[in-house]
DNA sequence: TTCTTTTCTTTACAAAAGTTAATGAGTTGA
DNA sequence: TCAACTCATTAACTTTTGTAAAGAAAAGAA
């Protein structure tokens, strides 16, 4: 159960057997289904989610319309972070795009473990910095990218998704139309 | 010389008299001309500057062209963090553009300052979500907005910095040509 | 299965931004 | 002081993307 969880943390932090052992009563464990909305629109963020299967999404909605902000695969925390970390009423939206199985720690247990395990602190720390490289990395794509060359590195790197994700969920993330990565995607079948 | 440091971590941690007067020797005071360059693309960000005074401009670039990633003003902690916390080289630069007055601190300063003062895990820690909240913010414009919308919310936000920053800068950050904003500027004056 | 909904692509047209180049105002520095 | 440079604006033209609508294929529900 908590076996990839510890995987992840392993190159971030050593626990001990017994920082183990005590941080795994802090979680719990859920299976949603498909669809299933995880934070809604407005609503506070009370918890955060380590993916043992499945796949999250997070996304904006503007207009009546989604616009996907992120998209979070197995092995990775997952969560409204802005609204987590602000416990601030959240912009965004989190829902299971495929029946996922996920631990789940609230709000408070966090701010608890914190002070039972100092470790913990550091694993934050760890983890809220390579969140910040990730967005610092998406963000640059659109500072210095095309929308053609954020389509290529996006079939790059995650490739799989492609048969796991609707087109226009991954549209509306490298900031364009469905029919404009359609055409994009023709462009380059045929150069 | 630490007012504003320390003004800028109450709401963040409490420190005492004491922790106080050991981070006071772990920073050192630095004065950079405007044009000085702190940070240069392809070198290894080792230190983190906390701005007393003036203003510093991180930029990316790209085909010999600079694009503005982000300004920073007095009283904020500013570097180039991607390369800082993975000690590999920048994708980035950072120079000063205004006369400005620095406290300065190394990787290997902080490594040993978290050991030294726990509490300081912490400020790092919500330092990191702090900026990863605000990278977040930025990278929702580019999803959501128009460049007109981003140039409106930049406009209301940092209507100062017109005075203080070129707008080739400014536009570039906006993501769009310097014609491209003279446009919009003008769009917005005769409606 | 059959029917409905979702997903994906395509077309034609409109709107916006990029590119290049020219102009003029304002600064900087020798 | 005067030449050189930087900066903002404008114009003409090209390229790209957005919008709206329609149809085909695939997935899901009754």
């Amino acid at each position: 159960m908590f076996q990839s969880f510890f995987q992840y943390c392993s190159p971030l932090v050593s626990f001990t057997r017994e920082d183990k052992q005590l941080i795994e009563t802090y979680f719990s464990f859920r299976q949603v289904p498909k669809k299933f909305t995880l934070i809604a629109n407005g609503k506070i963020a009370r918890e955060l989610y380590f993916i043992n299967k499945g796949l999250l999404r997070l996304y904006y909605t503007k207009d009546g319309e989604d616009i996907t902000a992120f998209i979070f695969r197995e092995h990775l925390f997952s969560g409204s972070y802005d609204s987590f970390l602000r416990q601030a009423p959240s912009i965004q939206g989190l829902e299971a795009l495929e029946d996922s199985d996920l631990l789940v720690i609230t709000y408070d247990n966090l701010q608890r473990l914190y002070k039972k395990v100092p470790k913990m602190e550091t694993l934050s720390r760890k983890i809220a910095e390579q969140r910040f490289i990730n967005a610092q990395l998406i963000l640059s794509s659109y500072i210095l990218d095309s929308p053609e060359e954020r389509w290529k590195k996006f079939e790059a790197a995650n490739g799989d998704l492609l048969l796991r994700v609707p087109h226009h969920m991954i549209a509306s993330f490298l900031g364009i139309t469905p029919v404009s990565l359609s055409r994009i995607r023709k462009r380059l079948q045929h150069p």
